[in-house]
DNA sequence: GTCTATACACCGATAGAC
DNA sequence: GTCTATCGGTGTATAGAC
């Protein structure tokens, strides 16, 4: 099993349980490895983990969300790419978002200033497409803003609820009520 | 300190570090109760207080949210006190929503009924409002949908972003959004 | 690179004195 | 009703054989 193949078996540990509920032993079991195997490949521990866990989501989120809106192409275009990739990385709403779950939990303050960048790159680089449309920047900033509380209100609602029906219907308009709110 | 201030400050606890990070040694700390007292008034231990703690706050809901939802008044007014009680019960986005932090931890298998229930109940209750209105009871349930996955999103953001603005935004824009969309 | 065995701290929970 | 002391279990982390 190569690294990575890992640390995508980690991540969805991480992503059910949170940091606290992330037990070595549900690692271990995740991954078929023995904690001891865990540790000669991540050797400082949990945290380690979790922090490979957080930059494989960060590659996630470089690749599949940011650089599809920074293409060339429409506006309307790039948003949809964006959301049809962020559908599909939450598998329709059926998965949580690493980032709230790590930011509401515990672990907050270890993981506090990661967090923040991250979800902040991705409301200004959404922002900037939107700048693109003629919205002003601050107008262009809440509405960035607005979305991606709509993803995740929608995967918090998806989990309490235990309906993806939420999250399948802001997933679907959400490029139109960018574009035109 | 009577029973209820002590619950009070354990929800303080479960809010901010969930259920797994709610450990005996801070909720001992937060009530100034050592653990074997935090035991005499709690026999069935850490998941009784949570409990505890879970009705405590469906009594806000009932109190706060359901009576004046379900109150005499034009439905912009139900609506407005709502989020003015909404506001207040999340120190304007300072604090974490219960059912969230505990919907995305562990504890969600524990904690899942009550917590579907509750949020049910909310949407259930605001989407009766709009059907007032002269709204299909479909468009009603999502709207109201929309508008509690809104609360939770911004929550969810305010908690990563170390801000919140989005929250304020929310609360502010919430009742018009909601009745003229 | 994987394992078994184990160290040590902290967890939730209990006993029993006051 | 509160405390100190302690239990068994589990958590993270290590040592060392293979």
């Amino acid at each position: 099993m190569s690294r990575d193949e890992v640390i995508v078996r980690l991540l969805k540990v991480f992503r059910q349980y949170g940091y606290e509920g992330a037990t070595l032993a549900r690692l271990s079991e995740a991954t078929g490895l023995g904690k001891a195997s865990l540790y000669h490949h991540f050797p400082k521990g949990k945290e380690e983990m979790a922090t490979a866990v957080l930059n494989r989501i960060n590659h996630w989120l470089e690749s599949s969300i940011l650089k599809v809106l920074r293409a060339a192409g429409k506006p309307e275009e790039r948003i949809r790419a964006m959301t049809a990739n962020v559908d599909e990385h939450y598998s329709h709403g059926q998965q949580s978002c690493l980032f709230a779950v790590l930011a509401l939990g515990e672990s907050h303050d270890l993981f506090h200033t990661e967090i923040k960048y991250a979800l902040n790159i991705w409301i200004d680089t959404l922002a900037e497409v939107l700048v693109e449309t003629g919205l002003d920047s601050e107008r262009a900033r809440q509405r960035a803003e607005d979305a991606i509380l709509q993803i995740q209100g929608a995967l918090v609602l998806a989990r309490g609820l235990d309906d993806t029906a939420p999250f399948e219907r802001v997933i679907k308009r959400l490029p139109e009520e960018i574009l035109n709110a």
